[in-house]
DNA sequence: GTCGTTCCTCAGCGAGGGCTCAGACGGCTC
DNA sequence: GAGCCGTCTGAGCCCTCGCTGAGGAACGAC
């Protein structure tokens, strides 16, 4: 909601890439982009991204393996598969293995858009949504968090770092996808807000005595598990 | 001068939606419309119309789906499902999954209209209604609160936000969605009305030093709660 | 006109919460 | 066991957000 919706464009065309990033940036997402499937599934491990852009007919990993792949990988991403003129079976194959839409190159950068719209909007947290994880619980609308029945005040900062725990559980988060997600930095210089936050989200759900379920993997970032 | 109904209007027909929308504006009603059960969705949360015109059949998320993450969502929204001609099963379907009413595709736009009024006047002031909270007692025909029995008088903006405030207990509601529902502003300057209407409600809602219900939620609204 | 009511504006203030910093801690490596 | 790097912690600064009290504008009743 506060933070930025994040896009990755998979294509091996320069062209193509350039102009939906520019027209997409436009509209106030983050583009990040990638020109074949290999970096594509990278960039998606690193960012994180609410859309995948992707083009089928790509050298080395196409997109359906690409689908695939992130499809098994358990995060809900929405896909919006890019297919070449007339080829049906690329679509209906698309559909299958897990895209959520395609559009048939080539299109208007206006037709994308739309798509993109319907696409996000179908992703984005339906009504009285409550996230659980083991004995805790985080309901979106009222903005509060509970463990084993207590009731749990979070500041907003708090609030959006344990929103972004709760939807990526067991996955190891780095420092740089927390930042991004939850400050929307590049941040240049050192900062330590990030363990500052983690430490007051600690406080407060174990403030009981509970087990730990942010923990730090050295090196690498946090980790929601028990 | 009570806040304007909203309608939301769910059909993936253009059509449709164009001639619901233009007719049901002309007779004063703010209406939102939506092309697919997804947007519906987050239409719904976004503006918490309330009544939803809601074609069953539609691709992806259909009408009955729909109805059902609605009602789990615990809003009392006013459902009005349209169906094709014939389809009884869809109709009792429909019923079934918690819809008011329904009509039959195709449907002039007097018999609508008709529709929805009954709808709206037997959910918006079914009369004698009284919505509580904790301790609080709002009775909406004679547009005054009570609380732990002492009668509280209300001026109509005061009446109109705790109204808001009643129908969505335990949902934070943002600074934009309560201006837009209680002041009809898509404000451009600042103003803190908002804040001297809070407080308002706050000092005769505590006036005998009772506890706190509409809580301030920094940085995002307001909330009604214990 | 005067009075009362209700709506809204404004400016000052207080504190909640975002963030920084320095130093302590602790796990790894050698 | 020493040293180092990465993380944790407690304290504190400061800005913004929301609260407050006062008062002016609009309106209607008389």
């Amino acid at each position: 909601m506060s933070e930025p919706t994040r896009i990755l464009v998979v294509d091996d065309d320069a062209k193509i890439r350039t102009v939906v990033r520019r027209g997409l940036a436009y509209e106030g997402y983050r583009v990040v982009e990638a020109g074949s499937g290999e970096e594509g599934l990278e960039k998606a491990r690193e960012h994180l991204p609410d859309l995948v852009i992707l083009d089928v007919m790509m050298p080395g990993i196409d997109g359906l393996e690409v689908t695939r792949r992130l499809r098994s990988s358990g995060d809900e991403i929405a896909i919006l598969m890019l297919t070449a003129r007339d080829e049906v079976k690329d679509r209906v194959a698309g559909l299958e293995t897990g895209a959520d839409d395609y559009l048939v190159k080539p299109f208007s950068f206006e037709e994308l858009l739309a798509r993109v719209h319907a696409l996000l909007r179908r992703r984005t947290t339906p009504s009285g949504e409550i996230l659980r994880f083991a004995d805790l619980e985080l309901d979106v609308d009222a903005r509060e968090a509970s463990r084993a029945g207590r009731t749990i005040e979070l500041t907003t900062t708090e609030f959006n770092l344990l929103l972004l725990f709760l939807r990526h559980p067991r996955k190891v988060l780095t420092r740089d996808l927390i930042m991004e997600h939850v400050w929307a930095y590049d941040f240049e210089g050192e900062s330590n807000v990030l363990e500052v936050y983690v430490r007051y989200l600690r406080s407060k759900l174990e403030a009981n005595g509970e087990a730990r379920l942010i923990h730090t993997v050295r090196g690498a970032g946090y980790v929601l598990k028990e």
